[in-house]
DNA sequence: CCGCACCTTGCATACGTAGTCAAGCCATGG
DNA sequence: CCATGGCTTGACTACGTATGCAAGGTGCGG
């Protein structure tokens, strides 16, 4: 019955109207009697008519696509996102064009995704190039950076206060009476690693205190095992390690139990960003800060379709507040338990 | 410099050409002279001039979109497959659409991948339910089930040998001694579960065992938990259980050393599937059935353009090798270690 | 009973591109 | 020198839908 394509032109004719009555029919708005529209839906019914959403993307201007830029997903904090981002989006009519970043090509995404007249894009991933946010943000097409702050472009942005975090995380541990307190960087350029960085820096600073060690862990896997495994080379051991996000911590805290032979957080403490849901489980037991997901993707979603609707190009940058999740990786000091 | 919309019609003039020659100028293989398309070229860049793929998409019938559907992501086998299958078909000039189950709006989401006239659809998720299956099926566009398979439909499907993969799993644990053993089974109706399940069974029964216990997870973190519960409440406690993938059996992993207060390997052994990164953490070291990605994406890749390319409708139902991954969650007799 | 406004419907057009067709050009070979 | 064939190019049309415009119909008030 359903044959490979039908038209509104097909519906038309079966139900004897004009294609105008069968298209203001499928359109919510249009000046339709009830009478038409019923007659319309039922001869589409028939013919298992679906509209044709290019055709209507090219004629209306209106593809309600949005274009999501990410690096890669192996970090859960991002797939977390994405979910909830899509979800989000097709409540509102929208749909989800997935891009990776394919390292060296990176102009050429950019330039698929305004092929594709996305009417928004978001990029979620601290480790994109800001010359790229820039470019994106050129075209005029409504840009949301999601985990990632490039004072310079015209690009809105939503980022959980990430100094703030920072600033938890010292208090945290100089009160609990850490004395070489070392930090594992992210991405160097990032601005999720920056000020994550210097709140950290002004915390400790704060309490008296200055960096006992840095290495760079450049948000990977291995990078952060690498980083530990420098921070414990030389005689005097950090007793304590700031991570720039859960996923790394994770391969910190592995290097520092199966390689190092030590406890957490007996001998080091360990402290986290993200609050990833692995962060909660019995094997890591990672105090963190939390990245609250629902709200970032909310005002994601929320300036997005602002700029959609209003077509107004206002800049805007929301800053969510973070907390402190406490769990077992940090030796807190007798009196505070 | 570069306006809100550039057409070829702009450009064509800007070039003192037709616009039917800055189509040819882009399309790879069109009838132009170099000359042409160089002096197009350099008109299109000065206005900053992108083909619109929409209106491609229109007039050619190929839209180069292919469908993504997925339940949830929190199970990291799943964001990576996302990501590899993203890029390889990124690689092919082909989009990915990410469509999010939405439970009670099933038939919504296959409507609006119609409404895309997306080329491909790819249903990833072992949850999916086959009436879905088979009405995206039905819609003459080619299906690829990636990690579930349903004999009645019509669709394509890639998994692993998951019954291969439960018997091994089987072969390995009544092979290291152990003798109440127990399955913490996934979604009841979903492909991989029984096929992962019957295998088992299989191999239990060669070595000349039954079944112990079992339990239903659902897939999900919180129902394996309380699986775990329910099989240790009897007296008599198992001594290994096959988890039906690695994400529940982190949960199980969890609820046994914290909540029981037992040891892995030495109380309890635990098998995963999947091979999931975390499986790997210092934190679990889950011995697992490994789903190898790589030659899973690439065959879903594969089929799809194969069926899109020679339009043939041919289905295809890929079965890759699995093995097993042993690490040090499962006990293994003196003499095998 | 007439005029006016509002609602409904069909006609025609536009969106931006690809491809068909015919015409023009050049080179080659007889 | 001319005929033929291949290569380029431009004009034109089609893809499927939305919408401005005009025409027709209906209801209401005067």
């Amino acid at each position: 019955m359903p044959k490979g394509k039908v038209t509104s032109g097909d519906v038309a004719k079966l139900a004897r109207v004009s294609q105008s009555a069968v298209s203001r029919a499928f359109n919510e708005g249009a000046s339709v009697s009830d009478g038409m529209r019923a007659r319309v839906k039922k001869a589409a019914g028939k013919l298992g008519y679906r509209p044709n959403a290019i055709a209507r993307a090219m004629i209306s201007g209106q593809s309600r696509l949005i274009a999501v830029l990410v690096a890669y997903l192996d970090n859960q904090f991002y797939p977390i996102v994405l979910e909830q981002l899509s979800r989000a989006l097709q409540d509102k009519g929208f749909h989800v064009l997935l891009f990776m970043t394919n390292p060296g090509h990176q102009d050429e995404v950019v330039q698929q995704m305004m092929e594709y007249q996305v009417e928004g894009i978001v990029m979620a991933s601290a480790t994109l190039s800001s010359t790229l946010a820039r470019e994106c943000a050129q075209t005029g097409i409504p840009v949301v950076l999601l985990n990632r702050y490039v004072p310079s472009s015209p690009a809105s942005s939503v980022t959980s206060d990430n100094a703030e975090g920072g600033r938890l995380v010292a208090k945290l541990l100089t009160d609990n009476g850490h004395r070489r307190i070392a930090y594992i960087a992210g991405h160097e350029d990032s601005s999720t690693n920056t000020d994550r960085e210097s709140g950290f820096l002004t915390g400790l600073e704060q309490a008296g205190q200055k960096l006992w060690a840095r290495a760079l862990g450049n948000y990977t896997f291995d990078g952060a095992a690498e980083a530990t495994r420098q921070l414990f080379a030389s005689s005097e051991k950090p007793d304590a390690i700031f991570v720039a996000n859960d996923h790394m911590a994770f391969a910190v805290m592995d290097v520092i139990r199966n390689e190092l032979a030590l406890r957490i957080p007996d001998d080091v403490s360990i402290v986290g960003f993200d609050n990833v849901p692995e962060s909660g489980w019995g094997g890591y037991q990672l105090t963190t800060v939390e990245q609250p997901y629902a709200p970032m993707v909310e005002a994601t979603t929320k300036i997005l379709l602002d700029q959609i609707e209003k077509k107004s190009v206002i800049r805007r940058s929301i800053v969510v507040p973070t907390s402190l999740v406490v769990r077992n990786s940090v030796k807190l000091r007798p009196d505070k338990r």
